[in-house]
DNA sequence: CTAGGAACTAGAGTCGCCTCTAGGTCAAGA
DNA sequence: TCTTGACCTAGAGGCGACTCTAGTTCCTAG
């Protein structure tokens, strides 16, 4: 099944123009080839793809980082080892930044508790109690 | 106790380009005043609400959003509803993004795995198992 | 007195990641 | 035939949050 560049942008989230950048930017595992008129045709796979380097995009991977990730694929089996690495470098970035983000929240949440309470107490005093 | 910018600098992480850069767009809960020569004098308050404001940049909270929160700090009490309000916006938001990161997680963690796994079986064939 | 270092201002520059523009091709339907 | 709409390229533009520069002032130590 082959697929246009605005179905791939529909089924990803991506616009067509963010699909043309990763293009160019090298983030797509196997070339995309082209159809007539020298339209880009998606495959499934692509569209697989895509699918996980958004999610390594959301968890913060830089662009250039996802290319190096991405190339090693291109290059097929034998590179493993580096692949693991890099993803477990990530790993580690995602966990400090999910601990980052629990810390704020609890910050958050301590202060919402104290004016919940002050607004509450308010709101109470104000019918007379 | 008074603090130079650059001993805030120091104890809040920001650099001192970024202290001005914060002052300037509105973030310092009340305003800096200047000793000898037109310096900056902080107080152990600033240190204090900077941290906070670090906190919520580091999940994510927009500058313009702090500035909008810190204004209803600076006009004194009767406005709590509304500074809960955006503390609860923010909170779903880290929510989010907190779930999000998870989902990002397992699936970086599903790929490792495989990747172990794989790196593994190699390595014990390598040995002749 | 002079050199260093920390501070000051206004405003320009940078970085990452898209997003948009201009100017064009092509195929299908009214 | 004409228009619409999806697509194409190369390259410019935008945004958020800093970061840095240039040109000063001021204090302190040597």
């Amino acid at each position: 099944m082959s697929l246009s560049i605005g179905q791939v942008a529909e089924r990803t989230g991506l616009s067509v123009h963010a699909l043309r950048f990763y293009e160019k930017e090298g983030i797509l595992a196997n070339e995309v080839h082209r159809g007539p008129g020298g339209r880009r045709v998606y495959t499934q796979q692509d569209v697989d793809w895509l699918r996980m380097c958004i999610m390594l995009r959301m968890s913060g991977m830089p662009v250039p980082e996802i290319r190096r990730y991405t190339e090693l694929v291109r290059q097929g089996d034998g590179n493993e080892l580096q692949r693991l690495e890099i993803l477990k470098e990530h790993q580690e970035r995602v966990r400090q930044q999910m601990a980052q983000l629990q810390e704020c929240m609890d910050l958050i949440t301590y202060k919402v508790g104290i004016y919940e309470d002050y607004v509450n107490s308010i709101a109470t005093r104000a019918v007379g109690q």
